[in-house]
DNA sequence: TATTGTTATACTCTATAACTATA
DNA sequence: TATAGTTATAGAGTATAACAATA
């Protein structure tokens, strides 16, 4: 009944619609955590290790290097990264999270994942394992090897 | 090497990552055929049926009414819908796909489809079902089912 | 008075360009 | 002159408010 004639729906239809009602479910947990969904982007990628410029942070989490500057006013303010000149490049500010930041993120985090995992729990174990290792294998890829990978075989050929 | 002790990333980081892969790959597509992305929803949603009023079918695909008047607008331009005024009520405006419409979609469809497939294709084959299985089961469910689904058993309760 | 569609306005987000300080 | 960071400006996208036609 609510099948369609053997077709499937768009990918990117579907997986928009998720996404919507994820930002649904985790904006409010942001919200108590007093972190902005950018703020809670890069304390994620500060977790993991320090930066040493903007830029390369901009970069690594997809954004622009002017669109971070106020979400980095913001976290340090609130004394959950620190921004140190380099010594040896006075231009260059090293990026690093703080005790308090990770202390920050980690409560947030645990919250959105528990949300998350009780919303995982409604699939069966085999979707449910299936799911999350190709979101996984996916989203580790560069977005030029998805999109290469994509074409059809030998296909938009330069010459 | 990769993997991070033993807890998972962000469900909703994995999935915008792959969302804008998709979107690199499939605004291309919609390019070539000429239909923007608001439009080619519109033409997915009104290709099921017809709808009787603006305000339903921007409802239906969680847009606002106003927004959508420009795409209505191109759409009609194209031949690709038609709007007319409701007799029973000179308000309304009876929106419905052409045939060109039609054909304008399924062709479009079928190229995004089968860059998706495949996208698919690089998954091992338990991966790509329980991964198809699991997002059209969250996609189906209404956005506040989902949002209650995540609140912890008998969270929230309101008084 | 309420509703459908439309237009006008404002607001948010993001990108681009111009500027400062270092190198 | 080139680069890191910042600020200023402009553009897209979206939402809110006001409006005209119809009920």
């Amino acid at each position: 009944m609510t099948e369609r004639d053997g077709g499937r729906r768009d990918l990117a239809a579907m997986l928009s619609q998720v996404m919507r009602a994820l930002g649904a479910v985790e904006l409010p947990v942001l919200d108590a955590h007093g972190v902005s969904m950018w703020g809670y982007v890069v304390l994620t990628a500060l977790r993991e290790s320090p930066v040493r410029t903007q830029a390369a942070l901009a970069e690594a989490i997809g954004a622009d290097k002017t669109r971070i500057i106020g979400t980095l006013d913001e976290l340090q303010e609130a004394g959950l990264i620190v921004r140190e000149r380099d010594p040896a490049d006075r231009r260059a500010r090293l990026l690093s999270i703080t005790e308090e930041g990770r202390e920050v993120h980690s409560s947030t985090q645990a919250d959105i994942q528990e949300k998350e995992n009780r919303l995982l729990a409604m699939l069966p174990p085999d979707d449910r394992r299936g799911f999350l290792n190709a979101i996984e294998a996916m989203s580790a890829l560069p977005r030029e090897d998805i999109v290469a990978m994509a074409e059809p075989p030998g296909g938009g050929a330069r010459r």
